[in-house]
RNA sequence: GGCGCCAUGGUGCAACGGUUAGCACAUCACCCUUUCAAGGUGGAAAUGCGGGUUCGAUUCCCGCUGGCGCUACCA
């Protein structure tokens, strides 16, 4: 994908690396936005990565839905993506390199040893579990020979582990406390050495790939100093580490399907704007400073930084998400929702293609500014306002419910139909005389004619001021639909 | 269990030693109004608890509590 940007050769290096595993939900959605906005703040360049080393639980299909979704999201980047599948000699080279300079060993031990335990061990009446972090093999005595090893990294015994985090500041582990964790998984077949883990893959495509600012989710927080002791192992320097904090549903857990929406297409399909969806992500976990909240994604460009994240993490909030939608829709030029809104009604086969250019273009454009500022979704400009866009309505149960009772409305309906068709001018006014007129000599309340006249001619009680809504439809409209609800305005009278 | 991180109204953020603790969403009331929105005005609503440090703590330190994360030959 080509730069939005011009590329700067010295400026930052960012990833965003997300794993096929899955479709790209909210939480990764805003990674890729934090690096987005960080390259694009300082003209360095983005590189999209796919993790998809583990073949067992990678399913290729799902790499179009995200790439689908960060396209959806407006981000681009300029080098990839690149798959770490294809380039699994990479980080076999670079586990020799460690076992050749003394940093990791091969171990025999059976997966089993490692893994399961510590899990499986926390029933134990809340007995403390002791982890097994260091074994024989480190010290050259395999446990079990003969088995096909696997090459685990020699965490330095005592000693801590530091690093500089943009967000959390300077972190310190010791290393007692960290694991001798597996760089190349035991060989499954024939292969002498196998697939790489997590922390040799980053590691090796971040220094390969010059990755100077790692801006990814707390959750890895924790993992960090393996990943640092890794580079000094391989002689290279760390880049700066920027956690974001995790975003959490509204029980305050780690936010999944069980939430509801985490699908970035479901957003999508909901009909949010992009641009809405990006400033409502922007701003979980990260602010400006100030109080201004509707930032257009310029805007977010130009004041995004690192030092302005957040270390608290975020409740994810839909009802803000719909207000922020609301506000895009009202405050857009109309120009830029044009398109958005030709889309939506094309998917629900209510486009013409009239109102591609010249004056259905601007009866288009009069409309949708019309219509927007009672418009919470997309959809909802080819459903409650269907009628704008279509003769084929039908009249919503409520609203005749609550607007077609009065038993003199058949009659009056149809005597408004007879004023308006006579009237030598289509406009606001007009009709506006024309129908409070009428309401005076019958003696009834201008609102009833009303009320009543916007079911009629576009099916809901809901809809923007009559007059205008009129003036939308024209008059040949207004008169012919007026028309023909009166049999169904006859029977709503009665019942 | 161990290690780590975090802690301002229900939610998202401000206030980076001195403010009547601010803004927004949501919520309630009122105004506007032919419906419904939008908009406007106002209300209710927070510094988790306990110790320090300081003339002064939301802010710095410690403890507690709570939440979250990591604890795999997943990423």
């Amino acid at each position: 994908m080509a730069a939005a940007t011009p590329l700067n050769p010295t400026g930052p290096r960012v990833r965003f690396a997300p794993s096929p595993t899955g479709y790209l939900h909210v939480g990764g959605a805003r990674t890729a936005l934090f690096n987005w906005f960080y390259a694009r703040r300082h003209a360095g360049t983005m590189i999209l990565r796919i993790e998809d080393t583990d073949a067992e639980r990678n399913k290729p299909e799902l790499l179009e839905g995200i790439l689908e979704g960060l396209r959806w999201l407006g981000l681009d980047w300029d080098e990839g993506p690149v798959h770490q599948s294809e380039r699994i000699e990479h980080y076999r080279e670079a586990a020799k390199k460690c076992l050749a300079n003394g940093s990791a060993y091969l171990c025999y031990c059976p997966a089993e040893r490692y893994a399961g335990g510590d899990a499986a061990e926390e029933g134990a009446a809340g007995a403390a579990v002791r982890r097994i972090t260091r074994c024989s093999c480190r010290d050259g005595k395999p446990s079990s020979p003969g088995t096909l090893p696997a090459i685990r990294f020699k965490v330095p015994l005592g000693g801590k582990t530091v690093f500089q985090d943009a967000v959390f500041g300077t972190r310190e582990f010791s290393n007692d406390e960290i694991e001798d964790f597996v760089l190349l998984r035991s060989a499954r077949g024939g292969e002498p050495t196998g697939l790489p883990t997590y922390q040799m893959s980053v590691v090796v495509d971040d220094i390969e790939m010059r990755i100077s600012h790692v801006i990814r989710g707390a959750d890895h927080l924790s993992n960090t100093p393996k990943q640092v002791l890794l580079y000094q192992a391989l002689g290279a320097e760390p880049p700066i580490f920027a956690h974001v904090p995790l975003i959490l549903g509204a029980d305050r857990t780690r936010l999944s399907k069980r939430h509801g929406a985490t699908s970035v297409t479901q957003y999508r399909e909901e009909g949010f704007l992009p641009e809405a969806f990006r400033n409502f992500l922007a701003l979980l976990g990260w602010s400006a400073g100030g109080d201004q909240e509707f930032l257009r994604t310029s805007e977010l460009i130009e004041k995004f930084s690192l030092e302005g994240v957040s270390r608290t993490n975020a409740v994810f909030d839909r009802a803000k998400l719909e207000w922020f939608n609301t506000q895009y829709l009202q405050k857009l030029p109309v120009e830029e929702l044009l398109p958005q809104v030709e889309g939506e009604l094309r998917r629900s086969k209510l486009w013409r293609e009239e109102w591609g250019s010249g004056a259905g273009r601007e009866w288009f454009a009069r409309t949708v500014d019309l219509l927007r500022p009672r418009i919470r979704l997309l959809p909802d400009f080819s459903s409650w306002s269907r009628a704008f866009f279509s003769d084929e309505f039908s009249y919503s149960a409520a609203a005749r419910e609550k607007f077609w009772k009065d038993p003199r409305l058949p009659q009056l309906l149809g005597q408004l139909a007879d004023a308006l068709a006579a009237l030598p001018e289509w406009n606001h006014d007009a009709c506006d005389h024309a129908l409070r007129a009428l309401a005076e000599t019958a003696g009834v309340k201008a609102g009833l004619l009303i009320n009543a006249t916007r079911v009629a001619i576009v099916g809901e009680a809901v809809a923007p001021p009559l007059f205008d809504t009129m003036l939308a439809l024209g008059g040949d409209r207004v008169v012919s639909r007026l028309r023909k609800s009166l049999p169904e305005v006859g029977k709503s009278t009665q019942a």
